[in-house]
DNA sequence: GCAACAACTTGACAGTGTCAAATTATAAGG
DNA sequence: CCTTATAATTTGACACTGTCAAGTTGTTGC
């Protein structure tokens, strides 16, 4: 009777998280429109309504997923300023390097994380989760930040609209065939033509 | 038995723009996920199977429709240009605000066009739109270009992910309660943030 | 041990895209 | 003018989706 054996009950124990597994691991695999509630419950060996217990319908889903997306991009950006040392410079090139590493690696995650498919105010962990990976952003930003102009958060705005635009572009195929100019842009370049604060003191 | 009166004949004379114009009045009007074939079939008065004749499936249909809006966004900006005169700056910014109009006036159009649910090498015409509004872009780029740095494009591609992540992350609901800090911040406050070629002589 | 409750299943329904086959309108040829 | 061929459209079916209502089963509290 232990909780955990494989006694082929109605309970599952960790459904919930089991559904979102077989979510993460779907996206991974098969895409963005391979997410379905029919295809989490059949890999969680449930049945097909099991899912609608767990979450509010497929945008329920959805969210929990997202909310996983959102954790592991703060891990990417930690992770690179981990090993970025005390340098400004360096802290805000690192988390724009985990940025667009997380977005190449997972690009249905990426995609779904902002399909405004789910309402981010309806899911208090992926509105955590999402707040957590903005901090990240928003810690690097500051040293940048020019202070007392009523214009706070303009440079957090200015970087992230910046990765994720370029995100965005790369992994839609809107560029033109492969190998046009617009390709073989590096993101490293953009870098040193932002006036940042800093900038002014070494220059 | 004129072509184009109301006899119920089984063919419709322009069925294809039919569609496509159904598509875009339920692109405007009841969002991305509401554009379905039988929804637009039903709208031009054919039965659910007749779009399969006039494109290959439903990115078939949605490549088509995306291509209106990037001829719509080229018109966008070319409507900016017109008004801005000579100086280099002004049309910078003014395109700009063109793609930053257009999306936030056709929110529903700008996530199909950018949602990778179609090839854009499958539909010449699409792919012929989508790099005219390239064009626009990349003219009113040249002047900050830096030149015999092989890196031709680097301007055009951080002005284009700077605008579209700015666009994208408006469109999604991920930055925080409405009226947070992040929602205040204007897209003009990034344009002098920029180290762009000519602002060498200007400062 | 029994009752209440939660988890899960089963079955059904309205949608969706897509295909094959049948129907009909236009166009071409004799 | 009639026949034939071709293209456009319809009809019907299939598998798949999300979602709901009702039934079943395991767990929990008393």
């Amino acid at each position: 009777m232990a909780p955990n054996s494989k006694n082929k009950t109605h309970h599952h124990g960790d459904l919930r998280n089991a559904l979102i597994a077989a979510g993460l691991d779907i996206l991974k695999h098969k895409g963005l429109a391979a997410l379905t509630l029919r295809a989490c419950a059949t890999s969680a060996n449930v049945s097909h309504a099991a899912p609608a217990h767990h979450f509010q319908g497929l945008p329920g889903l959805q969210a929990a997923i997202a909310a996983r997306g959102f954790q592991e991009l703060t891990d990417h950006m930690r992770r690179e300023l981990d090993s970025a040392g005390d340098d400004p410079h360096l802290r805000l090139s690192g988390i724009c390097e985990g940025y667009l590493e997380f977005a190449n690696q997972n690009p249905a995650m990426f995609q779904l994380m902002f399909s405004s498919t789910f309402d981010f105010q309806l899911d208090s962990d992926l509105l955590a989760r999402s707040a957590e990976a903005y901090g990240v952003l928003s810690d690097t930003c500051a040293p940048f930040e020019i202070p007392g102009t009523g214009k706070e958060g303009g440079t957090e705005m200015l970087i992230w609209s910046l990765v994720h635009g370029f995100a965005n572009l790369k992994l839609s195929d809107c560029l033109g065939p492969k190998d046009a100019p617009a390709t073989r842009v590096a993101f490293a370049d953009f870098l040193p033509r932002l006036q940042l604060r800093a900038d002014r003191k070494d220059a």
